[in-house]
DNA sequence: TTATGTGCAAAATATTTGCTTTCCG
DNA sequence: CGGAAAGCAAATATTTTGCACATAA
């Protein structure tokens, strides 16, 4: 079992590096870590007004980018709709449909050494890897 | 090594499926499978305007989701600047450069079975998968 | 000949940003 | 109190699309 870490951590973290935790900050991250869904900022958006009825949508991307930008939420982008994020930051892969967009999370061991190999192939430093497997999932094959 | 389809080939192939063949289509998948730099539609649009002037960015795009589709070009997305493209279809991994954006080749043998793997863990049925590394590229180490 | 593709420009989509005001610490 | 963040709306960036005309097969 990963330990998350806890929003008061996050706070702290934060405060540390001169950023405020605001309230729309707070839900923002509670509801990407609580949903499984993989969700877009528009969702998010809905998710939040629900609380915050006059947060707006831009606020909810300026919040995105920034928890992005401190690994506190993974961005994933896909084609040319709208980004999806995650609130899951430990190391872990996705399975997408490529018919209704549906991503759900794979539980697969990591795969030991590789950006190592990579290093010494390429000569680049790197830092972390994506790993995304695409196709069709069980309801999509069901309603075809 | 693998054998790359020829434009004969490809011409032949789209024929069979109602599509034709034009000059822009060709130079298009000329430009693309003639670098080895993963460009954005952009710049195969100045590419290909050095050869039919007229031709429009809509085109290039156009185009670039159709042989996509067909399975003729590769499409990547990265944050929220423009898609690259690749026309090497053949499978192999990518490493990208967080900070000038430039993109490799990774030579690295494919990873058996993770496709048959993923599937029996997800139940998705799994068309293919993508690996990418995330970086700093061996010019952007030099300044810094 | 005729359906598919092109050029052009306008529209659509997704995200960012400027400015004033609010509010966290 | 002071600076970071919010709200709102306008601006950007990228990609798509409608329509009249051109062209490959």
């Amino acid at each position: 079992m990963e330990s998350k870490k806890s929003i008061l951590e996050i706070s702290s973290t934060l405060r540390n590096k001169g950023m405020k935790m605001t309230q729309q900050r707070r839900v923002i991250l509670d509801v990407l870590r609580n949903t499984k869904s993989h969700p877009s900022a528009e969702w998010i958006y809905n998710q939040v007004r629900q609380i915050i009825p006059n947060v707006s949508l831009g606020t909810v991307y300026r919040n995105l980018n920034i928890l992005h930008q401190e690994g506190l939420v993974l961005e994933m982008n896909y084609g040319k709709g709208q980004s999806r994020y995650d609130g899951m930051v430990e190391p872990h892969y996705h399975v997408r449909c490529s018919e209704c967009g549906r991503i759900d999370d794979v539980e697969l061991d990591s795969i030991n050494h590789l950006s190592e190999t990579v290093e010494s192939l390429t000569g680049f430093a790197v830092s972390d890897y994506r790993l995304e497997f695409n196709g069709q999932c069980p309801d999509c094959m069901k309603n075809n």
